[in-house]
DNA sequence: TGATATTATTTAGACGGCTAAACAATCAGG
DNA sequence: CCTGATTGTTTAGCCGTCTAAATAATATCA
């Protein structure tokens, strides 16, 4: 593994897991699924979206998106209901217990957040995001 | 979303999903799956690894490496063979055809880490690295 | 020595994520 | 108006990843 320990894209890929993991962990006491609770988050900012719409603000592909409403209708996190003008559109809406869960969701990601920048002070914070948000549109 | 957009956490889920993504591109070329060629270099670097020794390198759990051996085996990339001395250890080799795989799978990652860095000078990507070894601590 | 603890691996089953292909409904052009 | 292209979603099936639990073999210690 010599010639690629240190690497950007290996320690990418180790955060990446240990990231989720973390994040497993906390969602998993509200009962989600890591994942699930960026959907909520942005039904609760726009509700009534449709999968197209999530697909494109998750950047991830529509059946992934299926699969997910799929669990979270069959939870009660979300209800689907049919466009009335486009037959082919179904529209996404938080359910209460959905709505329920925004604040405990955002409380879990301002934690999870501290403890990932833990030691950074907030210059080398604000350069982190920085250097991120680059590797992002390199990337995408 | 409003509330969590530019937070390094989601930067990094983006992220994280979009190398994953260039890498599979690269490595369905060579036959692989994401992830394989991790265990491929490793072994690589170190044949005869037994699988707790790969978890440990890998920061996976142990049925991860189970499942995507048994994977391997099958394509033919790995073999397992039963320690002689401890009945419980499978030690895990390199085929040829897994050992012809190292210097394309070290030049796609090459490829990889340069496409992620662009537009990052070497001082930019010196501090990057720096900032994502300290998150990975806090994180692991 | 023999029962118990520990270690190594596997099995079962869930989830997020992907591609390829199917399906369904709307749109657009002749 | 009808046919073909486009758009929105789903189905099928694969992979990596996890947890919980089972299995098997070695170690430990009374």
């Amino acid at each position: 593994m010599k010639h690629l320990e240190g690497t950007v894209g290996a320690v990418l890929v180790q955060i990446c897991r240990a990231h989720r993991q973390k994040a497993q962990l906390k969602l998993g006491e509200l009962g989600l699924y890591t994942g699930q609770e960026m959907i909520l988050l942005k039904l609760g900012d726009t509700d009534g979206l449709n999968q197209s719409q999530l697909v494109e603000t998750l950047c991830v592909e529509p059946p992934t998106v299926t699969k997910m409403l799929n669990r979270m209708v069959a939870s009660g996190l979300v209800e689907r209901q049919q466009d009335l003008q486009d037959a082919r559109i179904q529209r996404v809406y938080l359910t209460e217990q959905g709505r329920a869960l925004q604040e405990p969701i955002l409380q879990v990601w301002r934690e999870l957040e501290e403890e990932t920048l833990i030691g950074l002070n907030e210059a080398e914070r604000l350069l982190l995001r920085r250097l991120l948000l680059q590797v992002q549109t390199n990337l995408v």
